[in-house]
Parts: structure tokens; C-alpha cells; sequence
RNA sequence: GCCCGAAUAGCUCAGCUGGUCAGAGCAACCGCCUUGUAAGCGGUAGGUCGUCGGUUCGAAUCCGACUUCGGGCUCCA
């Protein structure tokens, strides 16, 4: 077998004996942990064949980033088995920054399990057992793995690709292959059905670690068992995760449910209930400097403000659908002025009051209050309203997730034509408010109808759909698609903003709808005299001010641009005698409207800097001798560095002038 | 809603297998002290150990239910 075969080694050719391996092209490199061949990834030991265009994969890349992270999975599922010998192996699929492999066990994993399967990890790394994949019928299988149910469930799925979350990763629709792992010996120490490919042995593996357990439905679905999954991460080295684990503790600091407690902004009381926040004076300054701003540049544009209720009779929701839909997602009813006899039959029928989940049908009674001309639209409502969701237990969240909450909800009315316009304008104006508020990378999604959830005909949804993808593309920015995302009433873009360290929050949405204004038969007189039906957007800046104050306080890490910080100044005497000075530049301060506090307590000066400075006050104005002699402050910036012997008006024109402008300093 | 874990002073946490175990630091309050960029010193006060029930001679500690929180799953108009 001294055959030759050409192949294309990255890009150039190459001739090579037959039956080389991928292996044998990027011997010298070790880095290279498995192969693209047209296109397809593949395992180092894949025999080459004429003709092939062969690429190497570097475990630092994304591909070889999966492939260590599904392998590690693999070496788990092994190490769970040897010490727990009735575990039934689930999933193990490579996820963002890690992997997951579940687990049918009879008693749950405890952190302790963890560490005795890490240990058991690091031997079976340590044994250098290679992956060696294993093509076999779908009956073999079914042989080998009599043992595993829910790997039999898989087998069963097999080309019915991928309705399982990672599930594809395990059968892809091709041929059945099972990885053995096997010791320098040629013993099989383990096997798993899994479609590859995989690092050529357990040695490959640089760093990993075991996250937590949790629990999670097989397949994804409530109504499956809930097995116990194992979350870990692996790297391509020790330094490369000590980094993410320390963007783990970074993110871990900015926590807003810490720095909430910290700077106390807000707390959550648990007399009040899960999901419902209080806003503390300083969360209240920051919050009411969000929505004061906001008000204004909303006046700006031409909003007009409303205010509604926060509870409804049901036949509201009734008209809007909304029980219909989403009742689940609603506090239940009050029942309401009921009357009953001496024997207990009603005598008068009670009425069911909501609390109001949505602002929308509000408005839209505003609008039908009364007949609404053509020269009025686009007529833009706007209400800072408070609604209620009655989030299931297991996912309210700080912030973020809620059960009761402030929309900054905009309603505008407009015609057919006008339409794209406004959509266009809107986008602008949405994308220029949150980069005032210090969000600046964002990116759109397209989120469209749901073939098996919606309202309204298809010719109208391909229209407003079309006019959202044009106007998202005029914008400049990504598009991602989010096929099926849409809520039943219409398609929406939203705005997915990226944070200081990089992750990304869903914020603004753009929606439209063709529901509501049907369902309220809502309608304006067209310049010919004719009725014509308005189309409704609903829009949402910062989706609820809960959440956006949670997602700036972790985008700033408390340390808020002036503007918005609570504290915006303080001032620290040098000695006492000092006082009086800070107390007039204070003065000064305050009659430009600047939040400033003079710290006359009993502590040392360093300690009250160190006060300040946990606080995240953006401005220290020191004054002692030097600077009351000269009529100056110091300035102590947040980042510790110092601007001495600073003449007062001088000192004054630059915090207000960094609380005008909105910067961060 | 489901699985696992947790709940001790305002905050951060100690308190091992039930028997001086109700503690520390910070914060608060009261004194004393005070001159240049992240903690001066001393003292005082604070908790029915999340709630309710159970086991026990005895429960912060063991068991159960509930509440709330955390990590996931599912969900997110």
C-alpha cells in the first residue's frame, strides 16, 4: 500500500500514502485536536481519502473549543458511572463556555459528589485513553446500550434531527457511531453513543472544571423526568479559563442585587412578596433622573402622556384576549361587590377585577374615546405604567425578572402609510436615548411569526414584516433572525444591547400589532371621508425601569455617570475648621441643581474618603489649609487619582458641566 | 410550576456529629481624637437563629410543611 493521494492541506496541495490519518498532516502541532474535511469536523484518526480538502482545527478556535468542552462531557459521563454504577447517561452536549451532561440517578448530586467526580476525572485524563469512534447498526446499538433507556429514546429518533436540544449532538442523521474510550492496554474503559468527533485521547484536555449541579427535564419538556445535570467548563488552558472564571467573579461584583444592597438603591421585602421591589431614596434619585430624562425627550418627540389604572374590570382583557392567551401569566381576580341573601344565593352578581398586565388596552380606549381624524396620527401615547405578571415562582430574579413593574410604554397610532416612516424614526430615536443612558453596542432581532401561534392575515404580516427588516437594515446594524418569535399579534424588532463586559440584554421593543386595533375596531376618518383602521405600535424603551436600572447599575458596577449617580458630590474636610469652606462650595453646587453632601462626621478624613469612595461617589472635594487660603477644593476622582488646589468656580463648572453633557468620568 | 441548595444582628459571615452556641468584623449610637487622598481609639446597643409544627429530658443544630432567596429546567405577551 505505497499508494499516493493528493489532498489540500489549508489551502495547498499535497501528496500523501494512502491511509494517512489527519493526524499524520498536523503531527508537529499540537494544537490541532481534530479536522475539517469539506466542511464536515472530524476525528485526528479519520483516514484520509483522495481528493480531500483537509483543514486543521485548533482547540483555541470555536469548533475546537466544542469539541474539548463535548469530550470533557464524555470523560464525566464515564467518571459518574464508575462511581455511580446505576446512573443512566442523558445528554452531554458542548454549550457557550462549557458543557452539561445529565444524569438519571436515584439520589441527586451533592457538591461533594462534584469533587470526588473531579478526582475521578483527572484519573481517567491522566490514563491517556483515546476516543476511538466505532460505526454500528442501529440494532447493534440498540444491543450495547440495553442498559441506557434514554440513549435506546435516541437511537429511536435517529434522522428526526435535532428536536431535542443536543440531542443532535449524540445521533446526527447519518450512521450510528459509538465512542470507546481505551487504555494504553486496548481495554475498553468506557463507551458512549455520540456522534463526534472527539480530542484523540482524555489527555487532550487542558483545564476543566465542575460547575453545580441542577435539575433539568429530559428533553427538554415539562412533562418528561427530570434528571440531574452537571454543568462544567474546560479550556484550552489553565490560563485561558482562570480567565473566564474571573469574568465570572467580575460579573459575580457587578451583581445589581449586591450593589443594590451595597448602594442601597432597592431591596425586596419579603412582607411584600416575591418579584416586588422597593426603590430606596438613592435607587429613587437614579431611577427619577432615568424617567425624568426619558419624559423630556419623549416631549421632545412628540409623545403625548396618558395615565391609566392599575386594575380593570375582566371584560377588558376579555375584548383585548389577553385572558385568552395569557391568564396563566396574570394575578388572579379580585371578585368584586357581590351580594348574597340570608341563605347564601347571590342576589347580586359580582364583577372580576384584574390587576393589568399590559398598558395597551388602556390606551386604546383613550384612542376610542372618541372619533379620531386622520390629521391626528400618528398619535403616540406614552405612560410610564405600572403593570403586574404573575411570574411562575421559579423565575423571578432581582431585577431583571419581576412580578410587578414599570413599563415605559409608548402606543402610537398611525396609518398604513405613514407606517414605515414612524417605524424608522422610531428606531432612531430608541437607539439614541439608551446611548445617552451609556449603552452604545447593540444589535437588532427580527423576530417573526410563529406559524402555529398568531392572528391576522399572512399578507399583512408579510408587509409589516418586510417594513421592519428594511428599516432594521437601514440602521446599519446586525440583524439576527428569530424565526417563530414573534407574539401572535404581530412581528417585532428588538434591541439587544451589549454591556461593559460584554454580555448582551435584551432592551428596546419595537412591535407591531394588527390584533388589537381589530378586536377594539378602532378606526379614524381618511382625508376621502372613508373609515379607515389605525395600525398599533407598542414600544418599550427600557423595557420595565426595573430591569433597565439593574442593567445599568451592572453596566456601570454602581459607579454611574454623574448624572445619575445619587451622591453625585462630597465633600471631605481635611480637619473640621475646614467645614464651613465645603459648606459654601456645597452651597454653590446645590444652586446648579448638584447632589452634594459635606461629611461632617466624627471620622478621619481617610476614612471618609474610604466611605466615599465604597459608595462610588463620582466627585471627593477635599478641602484643607492650602485650598481654603486659596479658595479651591481638591478633587478626588473615583479611580483614585487627584486634581489639587482647584479654584471653587472652577471646581463647580466642572461637575455641572459633566452632569450636563451626561459623561461618564 | 419542577429539581437541588440555602436562610443566624442592618451587611458579610463563625457556630463540627443536638447539652454555657447565641458569636466576630463592618454599619448604627455615645465619647475621646483630628491637617492632605481607601479603615484612629474606646464604649453602648442589636438576633424569639425565616415562619409554623414535630422528634427529644433538651433543637440555631434532627424531621415535615410553608415563606423567601440562589443555581438550573420550563416559561418570559
Amino acid at each position: 500500500m505505497s499508494d499516493q493521494i493528493r489532498i489540500v492541506v489549508a489551502g495547498a496541495e499535497r501528496q500523501v500514502d494512502a491511509g494517512a490519518t489527519a493526524a499524520d498532516l498536523f503531527a508537529d502541532d499540537p494544537t490541532v485536536i481534530a479536522a475539517r474535511i469539506g466542511g464536515d469536523l472530524v476525528d485526528l484518526a479519520r483516514a484520509l481519502r483522495d481528493g480531500d480538502k483537509v483543514e486543521p482545527v485548533e482547540i483555541s478556535s470555536d469548533d475546537g473549543r466544542a469539541i474539548l468542552r463535548h469530550s470533557t462531557a464524555h470523560v464525566l459521563a464515564q467518571a459518574v458511572q464508575e462511581l455511580f454504577g446505576d446512573a443512566k447517561l442523558g445528554i452531554g452536549p458542548p454549550v457557550e463556555n462549557g458543557f452539561y451532561y445529565d444524569f438519571d440517578v436515584a439520589e441527586p448530586f451533592t457538591p461533594e459528589d462534584l469533587k470526588h467526580l473531579e478526582k475521578q476525572m483527572q484519573r481517567i485524563i491522566k490514563e491517556r485513553q483515546q476516543f476511538v469512534r466505532r460505526p454500528v447498526s442501529d440494532d447493534e446499538a440498540r444491543a450495547e446500550l440495553a442498559d441506557e433507556p434514554y440513549k435506546l429514546e435516541l437511537i429511536g429518533l435517529k434522522g428526526g434531527a435535532g428536536d431535542a436540544e443536543g440531542a443532535s449532538v449524540e445521533v446526527g442523521a447519518g450512521e450510528l457511531t459509538i465512542y470507546d474510550n481505551v487504555r494504553r492496554g486496548g481495554e475498553v474503559a468506557w463507551k458512549d453513543l455520540c456522534r463526534g468527533p472527539h480530542l484523540p485521547t482524555t489527555k487532550n484536555i487542558p483545564a476543566f472544571k465542575l460547575m453545580r449541579v441542577a435539575g433539568a427535564y429530559w428533553r427538554g419538556s415539562e412533562k418528561n423526568p427530570q434528571l440531574q445535570r452537571i454543568y462544567g467548563t474546560a479550556w484550552e488552558s489553565k490560563e485561558a479559563q482562570q480567565e473566564y472564571l474571573d469574568r465570572l467573579a467580575e460579573a459575580e461584583r457587578r451583581d445589581h442585587r449586591k450593589l443594590g444592597t451595597e448602594l442601597d438603591l432597592f431591596s425586596f421585602p419579603e412582607e411584600i412578596g416575591s418579584g416586588l421591589a422597593v426603590f430606596h431614596p438613592k435607587g429613587g434619585v437614579l431611577r427619577k433622573e432615568m424617567e425624568d430624562y426619558s419624559r423630556r425627550r419623549h416631549e421632545d418627540a412628540g409623545y403625548e402622556f396618558v395615565y391609566t389604572p392599575h386594575i380593570t374590570k375582566a371584560n377588558l382583557f376579555e375584548i383585548s384576549g389577553h385572558l385568552d392567551w395569557y391568564a396563566e401569566g396574570m394575578y388572579p381576580p379580585m371578585h368584586m361587590d357581590e351580594e348574597r341573601d340570608a341563605d347564601g344565593n347571590v342576589r347580586k352578581a359580582g364583577q372580576d377585577y384584574y390587576l393589568k398586565p399590559m398598558n395597551c388596552p388602556f390606551h386604546i380606549l383613550i384612542y376610542r374615546s372618541r372619533g379620531r381624524s386622520y390629521r391626528e396620527l400618528p398619535l403616540r401615547m406614552f405612560e410610564f405604567g405600572s403593570v403586574y405578571r404573575y411570574e411562575k415562582s421559579g423565575v423571578v430574579h432581582g431585577l431583571t425578572r419581576v412580578r410587578g413593574m414599570t413599563q415605559d410604554d409608548a402606543h402610537i397610532f398611525t396609518t398604513a402609510e405613514r407606517m414605515r416612516e414612524e417605524l424608522a424614526d422610531l428606531l432612531i430615536f430608541v437607539l439614541d436615548l439608551l446611548k445617552d443612558y451609556g449603552l452604545d453596542d447593540f444589535y437588532l432581532e427580527l423576530s417573526t411569526k410563529n406559524p402555529d401561534k398568531y392572528v391576522g392575515e399572512d399578507e399583512v404580516w408579510d408587509r409589516a414584516t418586510d417594513t421592519l427588516r428594511e428599516v432594521a437594515t437601514a440602521s446599519g446594524l446586525e440583524l439576527v433572525p428569530d424565526p417563530g418569535g414573534a407574539a401572535f399579534y404581530g412581528p417585532k424588532i428588538s434591541v439587544q444591547a451589549k454591556d461593559a463586559i460584554g454580555r448582551t440584554w435584551q432592551m428596546s421593543t419595537i412591535q407591531l400589532d394588527f390584533n388589537l386595533p381589530e378586536l377594539f375596531e378602532l378606526e379614524y376618518t381618511a382625508a376621502d371621508g372613508s373609515r379607515q383602521r389605525p395600525i398599533m405600535i407598542h414600544r418599550a424603551l427600557f423595557g420595565s425601569i426595573e430591569r433597565f436600572v439593574g442593567v445599568l447599575t451592572e453596566h456601570y458596577a454602581g459607579a454611574f455617570p454623574p448624572w445619575l449617580s445619587p451622591v453625585q458630590v462630597v465633600g471631605i474636610p481635611i480637619a473640621d475648621d475646614h467645614v464651613p469652606h465645603l459648606d459654601q462650595v456645597a452651597a454653590k453646587l446645590r444652586e446648579h441643581g448638584v447632589r452634594v453632601e459635606v461629611d461632617t462626621s466624627d471620622d478621619r478624613m481617610q476614612k471618609k474618603i474610604r466611605t466615599a469612595q465604597k459608595q462610588k461617589v463620582p466627585y471627593m472635594l477635599l478641602a484643607g489649609d492650602d485650598d481654603v487660603s486659596k479658595g479651591a477644593v481638591s478633587f478626588r476622582y473615583r479611580d483614585g487619582s487627584q486634581k489639587n488646589g482647584v479654584p471653587v468656580d472652577d471646581a463647580v463648572a466642572e461637575i455641572v458641566d459633566a452632569v450636563r453633557r451626561r459623561v461618564q468620568i
